[in-house]
DNA sequence: TACATCAAACTGGTTATACCAGTTTGATGT
DNA sequence: ACATCAAACTGGTATAACCAGTTTGATGTA
């Protein structure tokens, strides 16, 4: 049973709607997903807090979208920061947790959609441990974001292995508790989706 | 013209509820409030999704409060970088807007209340310079958190004044696109929030 | 054909009402 | 004093209706 709001974000998703474009109208949706107009409606406005879409009062609603850059700039600075506390703050049991999240993504290495759904969760284990409830609330504002973004799939399985690289030094960092190493190596794993973006160059310009 | 969110988010300043307890049921706000039930559930799923209250079916809805030190170390963490992106990238009527703020805030010294008013725009402000959507909507979430909280006015006149200076100094290095010295003083700006913290000690402990 | 006009259809926002199924509460009987 | 249980209350959901602007497309005109 998938919530609403993950179905209208799927929808959002798979259909690749551009900045500014308007979704299908609120009694539209509820047809499609067989819901009242009022969840349609508690979905969307979740995703308006979140700032994934935006209603406009007797016009529409449209998909607002996110800056890549802007993203991934909020989270080289949250995520880096969050690593560092969870090397200092980790429970015995969070750590272990993680480690088993990288077990597993060695084990998804064939697969790029289940490789990436791990890596979020291995972000999100790695937030939780921080124990900041303030920061684990704001992430799940960035989880929305960064789940109604074109998914950032490493297609090539040697990116897939760089990355689990990066992934398993961050956590042996975080299990020392050496804050710094965790840092750095969160920095460097969140560095590797700047060249995906849009505007980056693949080859240097001149 | 005051918001149903607004309304509801004083209501709980102003009872100064403690963590974990139980709100008026969503039929009586609505009554208090003059307002239907459906537009009191928008609200309050508004401050849910914000982290500043929490929703149990068939029990109620309780205040979830926010760990003000949890709070103190996210902006720690966002306000400084902010601060660094604002003087990098402001653009003049942002700067001249910043100045104008600074200003207020001089003219308003005399008003513990209308001082903190100011100084919550001028942080509000900064985060705008910095251009950056997704860090804007972040901070929305993070001002709701913030203005439920207690609100931590600076009684005394010496420490207005001195929030003052930080201020100006803070704003005069975001003018003059100095970056790092934007960082530094918005951490320091913001560390004086931290001695009135609970826990925080107010002469040295032995 | 090209264009201005305008009414009808459609939009999100709001309210009212009713029902559901667990939870809480307090009166009841022992 | 205590266990029992029915009634009141809770948030969650659905249906329906209305409002007032927006959008749209057919219409009539030049």
């Amino acid at each position: 049973m998938t919530s609403l709001t993950e179905q209208l974000r799927q929808l959002i998703r798979d259909r690749d709607y551009r900045i500014g474009e308007r979704l299908p109208s609120e009694r539209e949706l509820a047809e499609r997903f067989d819901a009242s107009r009022p969840s349609v409606r508690r979905a969307i406005a979740t995703l308006v807090e979140h700032g994934v879409l935006e209603s406009r009062d007797r016009s529409g609603v449209y998909f607002r979208g996110t800056d890549p850059q802007d993203l991934l700039a909020v989270r080289l600075v949250l995520e880096p920061w969050a690593a560092a506390e969870a090397a200092a703050r980790a429970s015995r049991a969070e750590a272990a947790a993680l480690r088993g999240l990288v077990a597993q993504a060695e084990a998804a290495l064939d697969s790029a959609a289940e490789f990436a759904r791990i890596d979020s969760a291995v972000h999100a284990a790695v937030v939780a441990a921080a124990n900041n409830a303030v920061l684990s609330d704001l992430y799940l504002s960035l989880r929305q974001r960064i789940m109604a973004t074109r998914a950032q799939t490493s297609a090539l399985r040697s990116t897939r292995e760089t990355a689990l690289a990066d992934l398993g030094a961050l956590i042996a960092a975080i299990d020392a508790g050496d804050a710094p190493a965790a840092r750095e190596r969160m920095t460097e794993h969140l560095s590797a989706l700047a060249p995906s973006l849009p505007g980056a160059p693949s080859a240097p310009t001149p």
